[in-house]
Order: structure tokens, then sequence, then C-alpha cells
DNA sequence: GTGTGGATTATCT
DNA sequence: GATAATCCACACC
């Protein structure tokens, strides 16, 4: 994997990791094939001071006990009874701060993907959603605290310039964090990342945060 | 112990 | 737009 991203990659805070990974490629292989799509659209979470954060107030219970791990680690959580949303850990080493990824553009094991999401259509809605994406690359609390600097099944790499071009047209815009409207005065700061207009986001980013 | 709500999605109307 | 799917953490007895 000449392509993988390492360690110092991760080592970020989380609004600053989250620009960053847009345009990145997250990788699985399952039963040994390779399932793959490029980053549109990520959330930026900050850990103990943040109250959408699920680390928020410093909670350490085993369902976010990844949350506090190194830079790079997976953060697989289950919500509303039915689905799986996945996170890379952000720097400090430690300091609870993690990025959502929100949003994938499929590239391959696109055949796989369809048997894990035998309604879907279109191939840009496989992964146009946070538990869409997990449903797509099969990703799940057994995938929760692996090391993506080190796992053999699972990490991210530099998307090859071919298809990074692609993505060129499209403005890399900030808005509201989507679905936590309870998070007082974290509920408008513009932590959310994607590329404005792309057709596999998960919903329109506001080019102005809502009030 | 009980009750509530969520970093969501697909399927209804 | 409304709702069901029905788990997990937490607040509050």
């Amino acid at each position: 994997m000449p392509n993988r991203l390492t360690k110092s990659f991760f080592d970020h805070p989380a609004p600053t990791l989250a620009r960053q990974l847009l345009g990145a490629t997250f990788v699985h292989i399952v039963n040994n094939q390779r399932r793959s799509g490029i980053i549109v659209e990520t959330e930026a979470y900050l850990g103990p001071e943040d109250r959408a954060a699920h680390t928020f107030g410093g909670r350490k219970t085993p369902r976010v006990a990844s949350m506090w791990k190194s830079p790079g680690t997976l953060y697989v959580y289950f919500t509303y009874g039915m689905h799986h949303c996945m996170n890379v850990v952000a720097g400090p080493a430690h300091g609870g701060q993690a990025v959502l990824i929100r949003a994938l553009l499929p590239v391959h094991g696109i055949d796989q993907m369809r048997l894990a999401r035998p309604l879907i259509r279109h191939d840009r809605d496989l992964a146009s959603g946070p538990a869409k994406a997990c449903q797509a690359l099969a990703i799940s609390r057994t995938q929760d605290g692996i090391d993506l600097t080190q796992s053999q099944a699972a990490w991210l790499e530099k998307t090859p310039a071919k298809l990074a071009s692609a993505l060129s047209e499209f403005p890399i815009h900030t808005g509201p964090r989507v679905g936590i409207h309870y998070a007082q005065e974290w509920v408008d700061k513009p932590l959310r990342f994607a590329y404005a207009g792309h057709p596999c986001l998960s919903k329109p980013l506001p080019s102005k945060p809502i009030k």
C-alpha cells in the first residue's frame, strides 16, 4: 500500500483533519475484495468542550473508548437502533477529537456495495450518508478501534491524481453540522466540510450557516 | 429499575 | 413532511 496515509497525516485537530480527509480514499478489504470510495463530506467533533461530540464532558464509556485512542484509530458507533457511523480519530493523541465520514464517492467494489444495498438505483447513493457509507463498505462495531495506519483490512490512502482531478471542479465549502440541534452554542459552528455541489453528498451544503 | 432521545435512513403520504 | 426501524447511554428515580 504505497499510498497509505501514515500517523503524521492524522495528528491534527479535528477541523484540520476533516478538511484534509476530503479527497482521500477510504479502503476496506472484505472477503479479500477491495471496497473503496473517495471522501467527499466530513464533520469535525472537537472533544470534551464540544456539546455535539460523544466525548463531551470527558465521557469515557465503553462505546466511545475508541474516540480517546491515538490519531488514525477508527471509531464506529451504533445509533437509532439501526445504523452505524464511522469516524477517524484526530489529534492530539487521546484528546477525544474525531472526524465523522459522512459521504463517499464509490470507486472499487461497487458490485459488492450494491449487494449490500440492493435497493439503491444510482451509484452516487451507495454511500451518500454516514450510515450508508458504513453499509456500503461493510463497516460495523466489528471494525471499531482498528488502527488505520497499521491494519491490513482497512486504511486510508492518497487518491490517484487521475481520480482526484475530477473533484477539482467542486469548491470546498463549510457549514453547520447535521443533526445536532441540541448542541446549543455549537449548533451553527462551521464544522461540516464538503465538496459543494458534489452529487454524493448526504444533503446540500449551505454556502452560509443556517441561522 | 424506568424513560427519553439520538452525529439516520427508507418508505410512506 | 411524517414515521418506523428499535439500540445504547444517560438522567433520574
